[in-house]
RNA sequence: GGUCGCGUAGCUCAGCUGGAUAGAGCAUCUGCCUUCUAAGCAGACGGUCAUAGGUUCGAAUCCUAUCGCGAUCACCA
C-alpha cells in the first residue's frame, strides 16, 4: 500500500477523532527540501469544515499521526503545512518490495484486454523523411510502448500516401529526365532518388508558369495551364483508370522508396504491426457516405455534393463527397477509421498527427459520432507541434528541410568526436565503438525530441548542434553505464540475496528510494498523457538524484558490508529503471561509454 | 475576420487535478579526478511567470480582455 494511501484513512479517523468531522479528501504533496520531513498534508482546505487556526489543526493532527500510525516519526508545523517524518523502515520494506518485482508490476496486456491502434508516421511516397517525420516516428513509437505498459494491447500502423497527383509529379518527372536512373545504378536510396525528382517537377514547372506569364497570363492561369500540370493529371487519370504502363511505373518508383523508408525506419528503431495503403483506402468511406445521408446525417447540393453542416457543433459546412462522386480526405478517413475497427478487436484508436491537422480530426470525429459509432468516442488525436527552423517551416520543395538519415549520420559522427576525445574504450573493437556511437547519437536526438511536450512547437537550429551534457540522453546513458560498471565489479552474492539492512537511511538514499517508488505512477500517467516527456523527465530526475548519491557516498567502498550490499542493489535497480524508462522511449543503454 | 494552440532566466525546457521562498540544463564564473567512469559532482550569477483585471485564505496554474507568435477555416492530402 502507498504511504499516501496509508495517511489518507489515518487523517480521516484522526478528524473523526478529533473534531467528529468527516473529511473526503487528503492534499499531500512531497515535502520541500528545505524542511525536514518526507510527506506533507496541506492543512488550509480543511479550514471549510473546521473553524481553527490552521497551526492548530496541523499540529493535533500531526500529533494524531505520530501516535496512532508507525510509520510516522516525527512531524513539524510550518503555516498551514503539516510536515511528516517517515520511518527508514517504510521505505527499506517498500524496497524489498520493489527489488523482488519484476518488470516493476506493469500489468502485462492479456488477451480480451482494452486494445488501442496507434497510428503514426504516414508518409508520401514522393519525398524523403525529414526531422518533422522524426518527430512523428518517436512520438508514435514511444507512445504506443507506453501505453503497451500501462497494460494495454497495441497495435502500431501507419498509412502510407502512395497514390495523388504529387506522387504523378515526381514519376512524370522521371520519366522525362530521368534516363532510366535507378537506386541500383545511382547508389542513391530510393526515397532520396524519387524526392530528387519532385524538386525536378517542381522547378520545371515554375520555369514553365514563369513562359506563361511572360506570354501575358495571369500567374493564377499560368498554375493552372502549364504543360507539365496537365501531363501529371492526366497521368492520375490513367493510374485511376489501371492503365498498365503507369501503374507499373507507380509500383516500381513506390518499391524504392519503401526500401529507403525501411531503412531509416530500421535506423530510427521504429516499427508497425500492420501498413494502410491509401491506394487501397481511397475509395472507402463512400458507402457510409450515402447510408449517413439516408440517415440525414449529410445533405446534398444542388451540384451533387455532399456536406455536413457543423455550424451548431461551432463549426463549419464541411464536405464529404465531391461533386462528380469522388471521394476526399475526409471521406476515406472515415472509411479508414471504420475498417479499422473491422480488421483489429480494438476499443480505441491514437492518431499522432501534427496539430495542422486539429481542425480535420475534430470534424472528423464529430462526424463518425453522429454517425452512431460507438467508439467514436474513444479516438484521439495526438496532436504534436511543428518542428520548425529558424528560417521557418521546413519546405521540401525549397531544399529547406532537415533529412533525417543525415541528421541520424551527424548524431552519430558528433557522438564518435566526443567519445575519441575521452578515449576511453581503447579495447572495443571498431564494430563496438560504431555501436555505441549510434547507441549515443540516437539517444541525444530521441530524449532532445521526446523530453519536451508533444504540444509544444520545436524549433530546431541545425547550426547549433544537441547537446550532450546536461539534461540529455548521453546524461542519462552515461549514469547508466557507470553502475553496470559498479555491477561488474561487485560480487554475485551482493547482486542476489536481497537481505535488507536495517537501521538508518542516508539521505540520499531515501531520496532515491522516493524517486524509485514514483516510477509506475509515472508511467500510468505518461500513458493517460500520452506523454513520453513525463518518462523523460522522471528519469533525468532519478538520474540527478543518483549521480548526487553516488558522488557523496562509497558504494563499493563501503566499510560496512550489509550497507555495501544494500547500495550495490539500490544501483542495480536504478540501472533496472532507467533502462525500463529509456525503453519506453525507444532509446538503447550502454554497459560502457 | 472566426476557431484552436502557445507565451516561464540570455538560450532550451520542467512546474501533476490552484498551495510554502517559481525549478533544471546550456551559456558565464568558482571549486572537486592518488577512492567505484569528470559525458560527472558541489556552488555562484540570472525571473514584473507576455500585459491588465477578476475568482480564492492562496494563482505561473482557473475566468475575462488585450498584445505577440503559430496553425487552421479548399470539390488538396
Amino acid at each position: 500500500m502507498s504511504i499516501q494511501h496509508l495517511l489518507k484513512s489515518a487523517v480521516q479517523k484522526g478528524f473523526e477523532t478529533i473534531y467528529k468531522v468527516q473529511i473526503d479528501s487528503v492534499e499531500f504533496q512531497a515535502t520541500r527540501k528545505d524542511f525536514e520531513g518526507d510527506i506533507t498534508i496541506v492543512v488550509f482546505p480543511f479550514l471549510r469544515v473546521i473553524k481553527e487556526n490552521p497551526v492548530e489543526i496541523a499540529t493535533k493532527i500531526g500529533t494524531y499521526l505520530t501516535e496512532n500510525v508507525s510509520e510516522v516519526t516525527n512531524f513539524n508545523v510550518v503555516k498551514g503545512f503539516l510536515n511528516l517524518v517517515i520511518d527508514d523502515v517504510y521505505y527499506l520494506n517498500e524496497f524489498t518490495t520493489i527489488y523482488n518485482t519484476e518488470n516493476f508490476g506493469f500489468t502485462k496486456p492479456s488477451a480480451g484486454e482494452q486494445a488501442v491502434m496507434v497510428e503514426y508516421s504516414s508518409p508520401n511516397t514522393n519525398k524523403p523523411l525529414h526531422l518533422g517525420h522524426i518527430r512523428n516516428n518517436l512520438l508514435g513509437y514511444s507512445v504506443a510502448e507506453i501505453i503497451k505498459a500501462s497494460g494495454k494491447q497495441v497495435y502500431k500502423t501507419q498509412i502510407i500516401n502512395d497514390r495523388g497527383i504529387h506522387i504523378c509529379k515526381s514519376m512524370l518527372a522521371w520519366q522525362k529526365w530521368g534516363n532510366g536512373e535507378t537506386p541500383d545504378s545511382t547508389g542513391l536510396k530510393g526515397d532520396k532518388l524519387v524526392g530528387n525528382y519532385y524538386v525536378k517537377f517542381d522547378q520545371e514547372y515554375k520555369k514553365e508558369i514563369n513562359t506563361l506569364v511572360a506570354d501575358g497570363l495571369t500567374e493564377e492561369a499560368a498554375k493552372k495551364q502549364a504543360p507539365l500540370l496537365l501531363e501529371a493529371q492526366e497521368m492520375l487519370i490513367k493510374w485511376e483508370s489501371g492503365d498498365q504502363e503507369v501503374v507499373d511505373l507507380w509500383t516500381t518508383m513506390n518499391e524504392w522508396v519503401y526500401t529507403g523508408f525501411d531503412e531509416t525506419y530500421k535506423a530510427l528503431g521504429v516499427d508497425f504491426d500492420k501498413n494502410y495503403y491509401e491506394s487501397n483506402t481511397y475509395l472507402l468511406g463512400k458507402d457510409v457516405v450515402s447510408d449517413g445521408l439516408k440517415k440525414g446525417v449529410f445533405f446534398k447540393k444542388d451540384d451533387g455534393s455532399v456536406w455536413i453542416d457543423l455550424t451548431e457543433d461551432g463549426l463549419d459546412e464541411k464536405i464529404v463527397l465531391r461533386s462528380d462522386g469522388t471521394a476526399v480526405y475526409m471521406t476515406q478517413d472515415i472509411g479508414t477509421a471504420i475498417e479499422r475497427f473491422k480488421d483489429f478487436d480494438i476499443n480505441s484508436l491514437v492518431y499522432v498527427v501534427g496539430n495542422e491537422q486539429d481542425y480535420h480530426f475534430k470534424v472528423l470525429f464529430l462526424i463518425l459520432k453522429k454517425l452512431g459509432f460507438d467508439w467514436a468516442e474513444n479516438l484521439y488525436h495526438l496532436s504534436y507541434g511543428m518542428v520548425d527552423l529558424p528560417s521557418g517551416k521546413m519546405k521540401s520543395r525549397e531544399g529547406t528541410v532537415v533529412d533525417a538519415d543525415d541528421l541520424l549520420v551527424e548524431m552519430t559522427n558528433t557522438a564518435k568526436e566526443i567519445s575519441e576525445e575521452l578515449g576511453k574504450l581503447e579495447d572495443y573493437t571498431a564494430q563496438e565503438k560504431e555501436q555505441l556511437y549510434k547507441t549515443i547519437g540516437l539517444g541525444a536526438l530521441k530524449y532532445y525530441i521526446l523530453k519536451v511536450d508533444p504540444k509544444k512547437r520545436i524549433l530546431f537550429d541545425p547550426k547549433e548542434s544537441i547537446d550532450f551534457q546536461g539534461n540529455t540522453g548521453p546524461f542519462i546513458q552515461y549514469t547508466y553505464a557507470r553502475i553496470q560498471s559498479i555491477l561488474r565489479k561487485a560480487d554475485f552474492d551482493y547482486i542476489t540475496n536481497s537481505n535488507i539492512i536495517e537501521g538508518s537511511l542516508h539521505e540520499k538514499e531515501r531520496n532515491l528510494l522516493k524517486q524509485l517508488a514514483l516510477f509506475t505512477d509515472t508511467v500510468q500517467l505518461a500513458a493517460q498523457n500520452y506523454s513520453p516527456a513525463l518518462i523523460a523527465n522522471y528519469t533525468y530526475d532519478l538520474v540527478k538524484e543518483y549521480n548526487s548519491f553516488y558522488q557523496s557516498v562509497p558504494i563499493l567502498g563501503s566499510e560496512n558490508n550489509a550497507e555495501k550490499v544494500f547500495r550495490v542493489q539500490l544501483s542495480k535497480k536504478v540501472g533496472a529503471v532507467i533502462k525500463s524508462a529509456f525503453n519506453l522511449l525507444g532509446i538503447e543503454v550502454p554497459e560502457r561509454m
